[in-house]
DNA sequence: GTTCCTGCAAAGGTTTTGCACCATA
DNA sequence: TATGGTGCAAAACCTTTGCAGGAAC
């Protein structure tokens, strides 16, 4: 079983567990997710799903992308401006950041130990709970910096 | 001299060194940022001139503040959804990154050698060109974790 | 059969753009 | 006076919401 459809088993039975029915639109959303998996938004969910000829309204995409996010089963991405960006969450996915390519907008995962461990260290000393964090990298590709 | 006034005039000289003119909207944006300082967005800005009686079109103050954050003068900074929010940027700031209060949503700037010397050594190793970084912290202030 | 999900259309908030007029240098 | 800045209004963009009808359990 390839990881992206296991991340929609275990997405779908989320839901199920959580008391949440899979009607046509949500179930439809989850495969499209998968099927494109890393870094996802409304837009191109949309877009994928009309390419192949399954007609879900856009609230609906923006409805699924929200409960998915709400149920952990989606991440909430801050990587710059634009549309909200959601990033796929498996039962066994490891704690990691992000680098973005300023060229061609890509977005490649990366972790880092010596850099979590600055992070905790760091959070101790703080008047602050901290309970979250978040890292993204900004530059250019090796891909980019490679061709043109 | 106040820090705040000193950044006005930092910026108005920068500006009028670019070649760019000191017209009225451009300079009541450069006086009202200076005077809420920290992080400001386009609404509170627009709020705050409306407040002094200054009538300036909403246009020009994201004009204005696309302009200042181009010349180096104002920093986008991604501390989650909502309206776009940059932060002051004087001639002798240091480098630093934020924490977002959850529950007031505050920002406070920290800065850590460490976590600096992590993500620059990271840098190193990855086979992405990295030219800046952004770190973001949540969880709750010092204030609102006291009180209520 | 009840409850929840869905699609549509409308509205919401934020930001950009076109254009005529006006101020700055 | 030439250039660029400004305000207004309209549009663009992303997202949410109200509601009536339909599907899932």
């Amino acid at each position: 079983m390839s990881k992206r459809s296991a991340w929609a088993e275990h997405a779908l039975r989320v839901l199920r567990e959580g008391g949440y029915r899979a009607g046509e639109a949500r179930r439809a959303v989850v495969e499209q997710v998968a099927a494109q998996g890393g870094c996802v938004d409304a837009e191109r969910i949309d877009a994928g799903l009309r390419k192949r000829g399954r007609r879900v309204g856009t609230a609906s995409v923006y409805r699924a992308l929200g409960l998915l996010s709400e149920l952990g089963l989606l991440r909430r991405v801050s990587l710059g401006e634009g549309p909200a960006i959601y990033e796929l969450v498996g039962p066994g996915d490891h704690h990691h950041h992000h680098l973005v390519c300023e060229r061609c907008g890509s977005t490649t995962p990366f972790e880092d130990e010596r850099l979590e461990a600055a992070i905790a260290r760091l959070g101790e000393r703080l008047p602050h709970s901290v309970t979250s964090h978040e890292v993204t990298l900004h530059g250019t590709c090796a891909r980019c910096e490679r061709g043109t």
